[in-house]
DNA sequence: CTCCAAAATTGGGCTACCCAGTTAACTTAC
DNA sequence: GTAAGTTAACTGGGTAGCCCAATTTTGGAG
Protein backbone atom coordinates (compact mmCIF):
# COMPACT_ATOMS: atom_id res chain seq x y z
CA UNK A 1 0.00 0.00 0.00
CA UNK A 2 2.21 2.78 1.62
CA UNK A 3 4.82 2.44 -1.18
CA UNK A 4 8.34 3.57 -0.75
CA UNK A 5 6.20 7.36 -1.96
CA UNK A 6 7.46 9.36 -5.11
CA UNK A 7 7.58 12.42 -2.46
CA UNK A 8 10.63 14.50 -2.47
CA UNK A 9 11.97 15.06 1.12
CA UNK A 10 10.94 18.93 0.61
CA UNK A 11 7.46 18.15 0.87
CA UNK A 12 8.11 17.54 4.28
CA UNK A 13 5.24 15.49 5.94
CA UNK A 14 1.33 16.68 5.31
CA UNK A 15 -0.14 17.91 8.38
CA UNK A 16 -3.30 16.31 8.21
CA UNK A 17 -4.50 17.35 11.52
CA UNK A 18 -8.29 16.52 10.83
CA UNK A 19 -10.47 19.33 11.37
CA UNK A 20 -12.18 18.94 15.18
CA UNK A 21 -16.43 19.08 15.16
CA UNK A 22 -15.80 22.16 18.41
CA UNK A 23 -13.57 24.11 15.67
CA UNK A 24 -15.97 24.16 12.79
CA UNK A 25 -18.53 25.36 15.63
CA UNK A 26 -16.45 28.20 17.02
CA UNK A 27 -16.77 29.20 12.99
CA UNK A 28 -20.26 28.96 12.88
CA UNK A 29 -20.68 31.08 15.59
CA UNK A 30 -18.18 33.56 13.86
CA UNK A 31 -20.20 33.74 11.26
CA UNK A 32 -23.39 34.34 13.37
CA UNK A 33 -21.33 37.24 14.44
CA UNK A 34 -20.31 38.52 10.97
CA UNK A 35 -23.75 38.23 9.14
CA UNK A 36 -24.68 40.52 12.22
CA UNK A 37 -27.66 38.49 13.58
CA UNK A 38 -25.60 38.67 17.01
CA UNK A 39 -23.88 41.99 18.37
CA UNK A 40 -21.85 42.94 21.32
CA UNK A 41 -24.24 42.49 23.95
CA UNK A 42 -26.31 40.00 22.20
CA UNK A 43 -27.66 36.62 24.27
CA UNK A 44 -26.55 33.70 22.19
CA UNK A 45 -29.51 30.97 21.89
CA UNK A 46 -30.10 28.20 24.28
CA UNK A 47 -27.30 25.25 23.58
CA UNK A 48 -30.54 22.81 23.35
CA UNK A 49 -31.00 24.99 20.52
CA UNK A 50 -27.95 25.52 18.54
CA UNK A 51 -27.46 21.73 19.22
CA UNK A 52 -30.65 21.27 16.85
CA UNK A 53 -29.18 23.53 14.75
CA UNK A 54 -26.15 22.75 14.16
CA UNK A 55 -26.48 18.93 15.10
CA UNK A 56 -23.61 18.23 17.20
CA UNK A 57 -24.06 17.49 20.78
CA UNK A 58 -24.34 19.57 23.71
CA UNK A 59 -20.38 18.80 25.03
CA UNK A 60 -19.43 20.04 21.48
CA UNK A 61 -20.85 23.01 21.87
CA UNK A 62 -19.76 23.74 25.10
CA UNK A 63 -15.88 22.90 24.19
CA UNK A 64 -16.76 25.43 21.70
CA UNK A 65 -18.20 28.31 24.06
CA UNK A 66 -15.34 27.11 26.65
CA UNK A 67 -12.36 28.23 24.35
CA UNK A 68 -14.13 31.47 23.40
CA UNK A 69 -15.41 31.79 27.01
CA UNK A 70 -11.47 31.42 28.35
CA UNK A 71 -10.43 34.16 25.72
CA UNK A 72 -13.11 36.52 27.20
CA UNK A 73 -15.11 36.85 24.14
CA UNK A 74 -17.95 34.67 25.57
CA UNK A 75 -19.97 35.01 28.81
CA UNK A 76 -21.62 32.03 30.38
CA UNK A 77 -24.38 32.74 33.65
CA UNK A 78 -25.38 29.30 34.35
CA UNK A 79 -29.26 29.83 34.30
CA UNK A 80 -28.80 32.88 32.15
CA UNK A 81 -27.48 31.97 28.93
CA UNK A 82 -24.57 32.89 27.42
CA UNK A 83 -23.52 36.14 26.30
CA UNK A 84 -21.62 37.74 23.46
CA UNK A 85 -18.85 40.59 24.71
CA UNK A 86 -16.34 41.20 21.44
CA UNK A 87 -16.94 42.66 18.02
CA UNK A 88 -15.90 39.84 16.48
CA UNK A 89 -14.77 36.67 16.20
CA UNK A 90 -10.92 35.17 15.23
CA UNK A 91 -10.73 32.65 13.22
CA UNK A 92 -9.80 29.03 15.16
CA UNK A 93 -6.72 28.97 13.53
CA UNK A 94 -5.69 32.59 14.65
CA UNK A 95 -5.55 31.54 18.35
CA UNK A 96 -2.77 29.67 17.91
CA UNK A 97 -1.39 32.41 16.18
CA UNK A 98 1.34 32.84 18.03
CA UNK A 99 2.87 30.69 21.10
CA UNK A 100 4.25 27.72 19.88
CA UNK A 101 6.80 26.82 22.05
CA UNK A 102 8.99 24.11 20.42
CA UNK A 103 12.37 23.45 20.04
CA UNK A 104 12.85 25.39 16.64
CA UNK A 105 11.81 28.53 18.76
CA UNK A 106 15.71 28.71 19.18
CA UNK A 107 17.08 32.13 20.11
CA UNK A 108 18.58 33.01 16.88
CA UNK A 109 14.98 33.05 15.39
CA UNK A 110 13.29 34.75 17.93
CA UNK A 111 16.05 37.50 18.04
CA UNK A 112 15.65 37.88 14.21
CA UNK A 113 11.94 38.33 14.52
CA UNK A 114 12.29 40.73 17.21
CA UNK A 115 15.22 42.42 15.34
CA UNK A 116 12.89 43.23 12.38
CA UNK A 117 9.76 44.49 14.39
CA UNK A 118 11.76 46.25 16.96
CA UNK A 119 13.29 48.17 14.58
CA UNK A 120 10.41 49.59 13.07
CA UNK A 121 8.73 50.29 16.23
CA UNK A 122 11.95 52.51 17.07
CA UNK A 123 11.67 54.29 13.35
CA UNK A 124 7.74 54.93 14.43
CA UNK A 125 8.54 55.97 17.59
CA UNK A 126 10.81 58.65 16.49
CA UNK A 127 8.07 59.55 14.57
CA UNK A 128 5.04 59.65 16.86
CA UNK A 129 6.71 59.35 20.95
CA UNK A 130 4.76 61.75 23.58
CA UNK A 131 6.34 63.49 26.23
CA UNK A 132 5.00 60.84 28.68
CA UNK A 133 6.19 58.40 26.48
CA UNK A 134 9.81 59.08 25.50
CA UNK A 135 9.98 59.74 29.24
CA UNK A 136 8.68 56.01 29.93
CA UNK A 137 11.65 55.15 27.96
CA UNK A 138 14.39 56.87 29.14
CA UNK A 139 13.48 55.88 32.70
CA UNK A 140 14.88 52.40 32.31
CA UNK A 141 17.98 53.89 31.31
CA UNK A 142 18.79 55.99 34.36
CA UNK A 143 17.71 53.22 36.20
CA UNK A 144 20.37 51.52 35.47
CA UNK A 145 22.84 53.98 36.81
CA UNK A 146 21.67 54.24 40.48
CA UNK A 147 21.08 49.97 40.61
CA UNK A 148 21.83 47.24 42.74
CA UNK A 149 23.07 44.15 41.29
CA UNK A 150 19.61 42.85 43.54
CA UNK A 151 17.51 44.98 41.24
CA UNK A 152 19.20 44.44 38.18
CA UNK A 153 18.73 40.56 38.57
CA UNK A 154 15.25 40.83 38.44
CA UNK A 155 15.67 42.13 34.70
CA UNK A 156 12.77 43.93 34.23
CA UNK A 157 14.83 47.02 33.66
CA UNK A 158 15.81 45.97 29.87
CA UNK A 159 12.07 44.85 29.15
CA UNK A 160 10.74 48.38 30.35
CA UNK A 161 13.16 50.16 27.63
CA UNK A 162 11.71 47.25 24.55
CA UNK A 163 8.29 47.56 26.12
CA UNK A 164 7.85 51.26 26.06
CA UNK A 165 9.46 51.88 23.20
CA UNK A 166 6.97 49.02 21.43
CA UNK A 167 4.45 51.41 23.50
CA UNK A 168 5.53 54.66 21.61
CA UNK A 169 5.56 53.21 18.52
CA UNK A 170 1.39 53.61 18.45
CA UNK A 171 0.61 50.81 16.41
CA UNK A 172 -1.51 48.08 19.22
CA UNK A 173 -0.73 45.59 17.17
CA UNK A 174 3.10 45.74 16.29
CA UNK A 175 3.33 46.32 20.72
CA UNK A 176 1.57 43.22 20.94
CA UNK A 177 4.10 41.05 18.33
CA UNK A 178 6.84 42.57 20.22
CA UNK A 179 5.52 41.79 23.75
CA UNK A 180 4.84 38.21 22.26
CA UNK A 181 8.55 37.79 21.37
CA UNK A 182 10.27 39.37 24.57
CA UNK A 183 7.87 36.98 26.88
CA UNK A 184 8.96 34.35 24.33
CA UNK A 185 12.34 35.35 24.73
CA UNK A 186 12.38 35.16 28.04
CA UNK A 187 10.88 31.86 28.19
CA UNK A 188 13.86 30.59 26.67
CA UNK A 189 15.94 30.83 29.68
CA UNK A 190 18.39 33.42 28.49
CA UNK A 191 18.76 36.23 30.68
CA UNK A 192 19.08 38.53 27.74
CA UNK A 193 21.61 40.67 30.01
CA UNK A 194 25.34 40.45 30.81
CA UNK A 195 26.50 40.30 33.70
CA UNK A 196 27.02 43.75 35.86
CA UNK A 197 30.06 44.15 34.83
CA UNK A 198 28.94 45.80 31.66
CA UNK A 199 26.74 47.79 32.51
CA UNK A 200 28.14 50.63 30.59
CA UNK A 201 27.99 48.58 27.53
CA UNK A 202 24.44 47.75 27.98
CA UNK A 203 23.70 51.69 27.87
CA UNK A 204 26.22 52.48 25.25
CA UNK A 205 23.62 50.16 23.28
CA UNK A 206 20.57 51.73 24.27
CA UNK A 207 21.63 55.34 24.69
CA UNK A 208 21.52 56.27 21.03
CA UNK A 209 18.38 54.47 20.21
CA UNK A 210 17.00 56.64 23.41
CA UNK A 211 18.87 59.98 21.60
CA UNK A 212 17.52 59.33 17.80
CA UNK A 213 13.71 59.29 19.55
CA UNK A 214 14.13 61.93 21.44
CA UNK A 215 15.53 63.69 18.56
CA UNK A 216 12.68 62.63 16.32
CA UNK A 217 15.11 61.02 13.74
CA UNK A 218 13.64 58.15 12.36
CA UNK A 219 16.27 56.70 10.04
CA UNK A 220 18.89 57.34 12.93
CA UNK A 221 16.35 55.26 15.48
CA UNK A 222 16.37 52.72 13.04
CA UNK A 223 20.02 52.40 12.35
CA UNK A 224 20.59 52.59 16.47
CA UNK A 225 17.98 49.86 17.18
CA UNK B 1 -35.74 37.90 52.20
CA UNK B 2 -34.04 39.93 49.24
CA UNK B 3 -34.58 43.11 50.64
CA UNK B 4 -33.62 46.24 49.56
CA UNK B 5 -30.08 45.73 49.75
CA UNK B 6 -28.17 47.73 51.74
CA UNK B 7 -25.37 47.59 49.33
CA UNK B 8 -24.51 51.05 47.77
CA UNK B 9 -24.87 51.41 43.62
CA UNK B 10 -21.20 51.98 43.79
CA UNK B 11 -20.34 48.32 44.77
CA UNK B 12 -21.47 47.24 41.32
CA UNK B 13 -22.77 43.77 41.79
CA UNK B 14 -20.68 40.85 43.16
CA UNK B 15 -19.05 39.11 39.95
CA UNK B 16 -19.36 36.07 41.64
CA UNK B 17 -18.93 34.34 38.63
CA UNK B 18 -18.46 30.90 39.90
CA UNK B 19 -15.13 29.20 39.28
CA UNK B 20 -15.85 26.21 36.34
CA UNK B 21 -14.28 23.12 36.80
CA UNK B 22 -12.64 23.05 34.01
CA UNK B 23 -10.08 26.07 35.11
CA UNK B 24 -9.26 24.37 38.17
CA UNK B 25 -8.34 21.32 35.88
CA UNK B 26 -6.33 23.98 33.99
CA UNK B 27 -4.44 24.86 37.05
CA UNK B 28 -4.03 21.31 37.65
CA UNK B 29 -2.02 20.52 34.50
CA UNK B 30 -0.45 23.71 34.94
CA UNK B 31 1.11 22.50 38.03
CA UNK B 32 1.88 19.47 36.60
CA UNK B 33 4.09 21.23 34.40
CA UNK B 34 5.71 23.88 36.56
CA UNK B 35 6.72 20.74 39.12
CA UNK B 36 8.72 19.22 36.61
CA UNK B 37 6.67 16.58 35.88
CA UNK B 38 5.70 17.12 32.54
CA UNK B 39 8.48 18.79 30.41
CA UNK B 40 8.17 20.13 26.56
CA UNK B 41 7.80 17.01 24.44
CA UNK B 42 5.97 14.91 26.90
CA UNK B 43 3.05 13.09 26.68
CA UNK B 44 0.37 13.38 28.76
CA UNK B 45 -1.65 10.69 30.91
CA UNK B 46 -4.64 9.52 28.91
CA UNK B 47 -8.30 11.14 29.82
CA UNK B 48 -9.08 8.12 31.41
CA UNK B 49 -5.89 7.98 33.71
CA UNK B 50 -6.07 11.69 34.56
CA UNK B 51 -10.79 10.94 35.42
CA UNK B 52 -9.88 9.05 38.15
CA UNK B 53 -6.76 11.22 39.37
CA UNK B 54 -8.67 14.34 39.31
CA UNK B 55 -12.35 13.08 40.05
CA UNK B 56 -13.84 14.67 37.16
CA UNK B 57 -15.60 13.21 34.32
CA UNK B 58 -14.04 13.46 30.68
CA UNK B 59 -16.16 16.10 29.14
CA UNK B 60 -14.74 18.49 31.96
CA UNK B 61 -10.92 17.15 31.28
CA UNK B 62 -11.72 17.74 27.39
CA UNK B 63 -13.12 21.41 27.50
CA UNK B 64 -9.75 22.16 29.51
CA UNK B 65 -7.59 20.63 27.06
CA UNK B 66 -9.64 22.02 24.22
CA UNK B 67 -8.80 25.31 25.42
CA UNK B 68 -5.35 24.55 25.96
CA UNK B 69 -5.52 22.91 22.36
CA UNK B 70 -6.21 26.13 20.58
CA UNK B 71 -3.63 28.38 22.24
CA UNK B 72 -1.15 25.95 20.33
CA UNK B 73 0.19 24.47 23.86
CA UNK B 74 -1.24 21.29 24.07
CA UNK B 75 -1.56 18.72 21.02
CA UNK B 76 -4.15 16.17 21.00
CA UNK B 77 -3.65 13.17 18.75
CA UNK B 78 -6.91 10.91 17.68
CA UNK B 79 -5.61 7.25 18.90
CA UNK B 80 -2.05 8.33 19.74
CA UNK B 81 -2.61 10.62 22.96
CA UNK B 82 -2.05 14.46 24.16
CA UNK B 83 1.41 16.19 24.03
CA UNK B 84 3.00 19.28 25.63
CA UNK B 85 3.86 21.70 22.91
CA UNK B 86 5.03 24.96 25.64
CA UNK B 87 7.10 25.40 28.28
CA UNK B 88 5.22 27.12 30.88
CA UNK B 89 1.16 27.36 31.24
CA UNK B 90 -0.40 30.57 31.60
CA UNK B 91 -2.84 30.95 34.41
CA UNK B 92 -6.30 30.79 32.97
CA UNK B 93 -6.89 34.10 34.03
CA UNK B 94 -3.94 34.70 31.92
CA UNK B 95 -5.53 34.15 28.42
CA UNK B 96 -8.05 36.94 28.33
CA UNK B 97 -4.85 39.02 28.91
CA UNK B 98 -3.70 40.26 25.37
CA UNK B 99 -5.60 39.63 22.13
CA UNK B 100 -7.27 43.33 21.82
CA UNK B 101 -9.97 42.92 19.51
CA UNK B 102 -10.81 46.16 19.65
CA UNK B 103 -10.86 48.75 16.19
CA UNK B 104 -7.66 49.88 17.13
CA UNK B 105 -6.72 47.02 15.16
CA UNK B 106 -6.55 48.65 12.06
CA UNK B 107 -5.36 48.17 8.45
CA UNK B 108 -2.92 50.57 8.51
CA UNK B 109 -1.65 48.97 12.20
CA UNK B 110 -1.80 45.45 10.77
CA UNK B 111 0.01 46.84 7.36
CA UNK B 112 3.16 48.21 9.34
CA UNK B 113 3.68 45.19 11.38
CA UNK B 114 3.55 43.05 8.07
CA UNK B 115 5.91 45.48 6.60
CA UNK B 116 8.39 45.30 8.91
CA UNK B 117 8.47 41.73 9.36
CA UNK B 118 7.83 40.73 5.79
CA UNK B 119 11.01 42.49 4.71
CA UNK B 120 12.74 40.86 6.87
CA UNK B 121 11.53 37.51 5.84
CA UNK B 122 12.20 38.68 2.16
CA UNK B 123 15.74 39.36 2.85
CA UNK B 124 16.13 35.95 4.72
CA UNK B 125 14.77 33.79 1.92
CA UNK B 126 17.02 35.07 -0.48
CA UNK B 127 19.54 34.24 1.74
CA UNK B 128 18.25 30.63 2.72
CA UNK B 129 15.66 29.23 0.37
CA UNK B 130 15.71 26.18 -0.62
CA UNK B 131 15.12 25.22 -4.19
CA UNK B 132 11.99 23.52 -3.42
CA UNK B 133 10.51 26.67 -1.56
CA UNK B 134 11.63 29.02 -4.09
CA UNK B 135 9.72 27.00 -6.34
CA UNK B 136 6.64 27.04 -3.54
CA UNK B 137 7.19 31.40 -4.02
CA UNK B 138 7.04 30.85 -7.72
CA UNK B 139 4.07 29.24 -7.98
CA UNK B 140 1.09 31.57 -6.91
CA UNK B 141 3.20 33.97 -9.35
CA UNK B 142 2.62 31.73 -12.31
CA UNK B 143 -0.93 31.13 -11.31
CA UNK B 144 -2.08 34.00 -11.61
CA UNK B 145 -1.36 34.17 -15.92
CA UNK B 146 -3.56 31.36 -16.16
CA UNK B 147 -6.38 31.97 -13.42
CA UNK B 148 -10.05 32.29 -14.10
CA UNK B 149 -11.89 35.32 -11.60
CA UNK B 150 -13.64 32.38 -9.79
CA UNK B 151 -10.70 31.16 -8.52
CA UNK B 152 -9.31 34.08 -8.16
CA UNK B 153 -12.17 35.06 -5.68
CA UNK B 154 -10.85 32.55 -3.79
CA UNK B 155 -8.28 34.67 -2.80
CA UNK B 156 -5.76 32.11 -2.30
CA UNK B 157 -2.87 33.11 -4.24
CA UNK B 158 -1.85 36.17 -3.10
CA UNK B 159 -1.86 34.76 0.67
CA UNK B 160 0.26 31.31 -0.74
CA UNK B 161 2.83 33.79 -2.20
CA UNK B 162 3.16 35.25 1.16
CA UNK B 163 3.62 32.26 3.32
CA UNK B 164 5.84 30.49 1.19
CA UNK B 165 8.25 33.73 1.81
CA UNK B 166 7.38 33.24 5.15
CA UNK B 167 8.20 29.83 5.36
CA UNK B 168 11.58 30.03 2.92
CA UNK B 169 13.33 32.69 5.65
CA UNK B 170 13.88 29.17 7.42
CA UNK B 171 12.86 31.02 10.56
CA UNK B 172 9.74 29.39 12.03
CA UNK B 173 9.23 31.90 14.68
CA UNK B 174 9.01 34.51 12.10
CA UNK B 175 7.02 32.44 10.08
CA UNK B 176 4.49 32.54 12.96
CA UNK B 177 4.32 35.75 13.29
CA UNK B 178 3.69 36.51 9.63
CA UNK B 179 0.88 33.74 9.49
CA UNK B 180 -0.82 35.47 12.51
CA UNK B 181 -0.82 38.74 10.71
CA UNK B 182 -1.85 37.98 7.46
CA UNK B 183 -4.94 35.78 9.51
CA UNK B 184 -5.81 39.01 10.64
CA UNK B 185 -5.33 41.06 7.44
CA UNK B 186 -7.52 38.91 6.22
CA UNK B 187 -10.30 39.14 8.66
CA UNK B 188 -10.52 42.27 8.55
CA UNK B 189 -12.48 42.06 5.53
CA UNK B 190 -10.19 44.22 3.36
CA UNK B 191 -10.24 41.72 0.56
CA UNK B 192 -5.76 42.92 -0.33
CA UNK B 193 -6.90 42.06 -3.58
CA UNK B 194 -7.36 44.69 -6.41
CA UNK B 195 -10.33 44.36 -8.86
CA UNK B 196 -9.10 41.48 -11.58
CA UNK B 197 -8.44 44.13 -14.24
CA UNK B 198 -4.78 44.90 -12.66
CA UNK B 199 -3.65 41.61 -12.15
CA UNK B 200 -0.69 42.89 -13.49
CA UNK B 201 0.15 45.66 -11.43
CA UNK B 202 -0.43 42.80 -8.97
CA UNK B 203 2.17 40.57 -10.65
CA UNK B 204 4.73 43.82 -11.41
CA UNK B 205 4.65 44.49 -7.55
CA UNK B 206 5.22 40.70 -6.42
CA UNK B 207 7.91 39.67 -9.26
CA UNK B 208 10.79 41.62 -8.22
CA UNK B 209 10.22 40.63 -4.84
CA UNK B 210 10.80 36.69 -6.45
CA UNK B 211 13.38 37.49 -8.78
CA UNK B 212 15.51 39.10 -5.98
CA UNK B 213 15.11 35.89 -3.74
CA UNK B 214 15.93 33.52 -6.95
CA UNK B 215 19.09 35.70 -7.42
CA UNK B 216 20.06 35.24 -3.87
CA UNK B 217 20.32 38.89 -2.64
CA UNK B 218 19.28 39.68 0.21
CA UNK B 219 19.30 43.76 0.04
CA UNK B 220 17.68 43.72 -3.25
CA UNK B 221 14.47 41.27 -1.57
CA UNK B 222 14.17 43.46 1.11
CA UNK B 223 13.70 46.72 -1.18
CA UNK B 224 11.16 44.56 -3.56
CA UNK B 225 9.11 43.75 -0.59
C1' DC C 1 -50.94 46.76 40.83
C1' DT C 2 -47.65 44.52 43.78
C1' DC C 3 -45.49 40.82 45.68
C1' DC C 4 -44.28 36.12 45.98
C1' DA C 5 -44.21 31.29 45.16
C1' DA C 6 -44.34 27.56 41.76
C1' DA C 7 -42.91 25.98 37.18
C1' DA C 8 -40.28 26.08 33.02
C1' DT C 9 -35.73 27.19 31.29
C1' DT C 10 -30.66 27.26 31.14
C1' DG C 11 -25.93 26.23 31.83
C1' DG C 12 -22.83 22.86 34.76
C1' DG C 13 -21.66 18.32 35.22
C1' DC C 14 -21.71 13.18 35.06
C1' DT C 15 -22.19 8.26 33.34
C1' DA C 16 -22.09 5.19 29.72
C1' DC C 17 -21.61 4.07 25.26
C1' DC C 18 -19.81 3.72 20.20
C1' DC C 19 -16.26 4.80 16.67
C1' DA C 20 -11.85 5.31 14.13
C1' DG C 21 -6.98 5.94 14.37
C1' DT C 22 -2.75 4.51 16.75
C1' DT C 23 0.18 1.54 19.18
C1' DA C 24 1.83 -2.59 20.94
C1' DA C 25 1.89 -7.41 21.24
C1' DC C 26 1.94 -11.60 19.07
C1' DT C 27 2.38 -14.59 15.26
C1' DT C 28 4.13 -16.33 11.27
C1' DA C 29 7.17 -16.94 7.58
C1' DC C 30 11.73 -16.63 6.07
C1' DG D 1 16.95 -15.14 15.12
C1' DT D 2 14.65 -11.77 12.80
C1' DA D 3 11.73 -9.17 9.94
C1' DA D 4 7.21 -8.62 8.23
C1' DG D 5 2.21 -9.12 8.93
C1' DT D 6 -1.88 -9.53 11.78
C1' DT D 7 -4.53 -8.96 15.60
C1' DA D 8 -5.86 -6.97 20.04
C1' DA D 9 -5.69 -3.27 23.34
C1' DC D 10 -5.69 1.49 23.97
C1' DT D 11 -6.67 6.49 23.09
C1' DG D 12 -8.94 10.53 21.73
C1' DG D 13 -13.41 12.11 19.11
C1' DG D 14 -18.12 12.23 19.50
C1' DT D 15 -22.97 11.13 21.10
C1' DA D 16 -27.08 10.39 24.10
C1' DG D 17 -29.48 10.97 28.20
C1' DC D 18 -29.74 12.08 32.71
C1' DC D 19 -29.50 15.03 37.24
C1' DC D 20 -28.60 19.47 39.56
C1' DA D 21 -28.60 24.37 40.87
C1' DA D 22 -29.22 28.94 39.43
C1' DT D 23 -32.24 31.91 36.86
C1' DT D 24 -36.28 33.50 34.58
C1' DT D 25 -40.85 33.41 33.66
C1' DT D 26 -45.38 32.74 34.88
C1' DG D 27 -49.66 33.02 37.72
C1' DG D 28 -51.94 33.97 41.30
C1' DA D 29 -53.27 35.81 45.73
C1' DG D 30 -53.72 39.79 48.25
Amino acid sequence: MKTAAPISPDDAFTPVRSVRLYETIIEQIAALVQNGQLTNGDRFPTERALQKKWRVSRPVLREAFRALEMQGIVESRPGGGRYLRAERIPHPAEFRGLRLTDSRETLLNIWQAREAVEVKAAGLAAANASRGQLAAIGRPLRMLETMTPEAYRRGDVNLDFHSAIARASGNPVLEQVILDLLGRFHETGFTDLPGPEDWTGLQADHQPVYDAIAAGDPGAAENAM
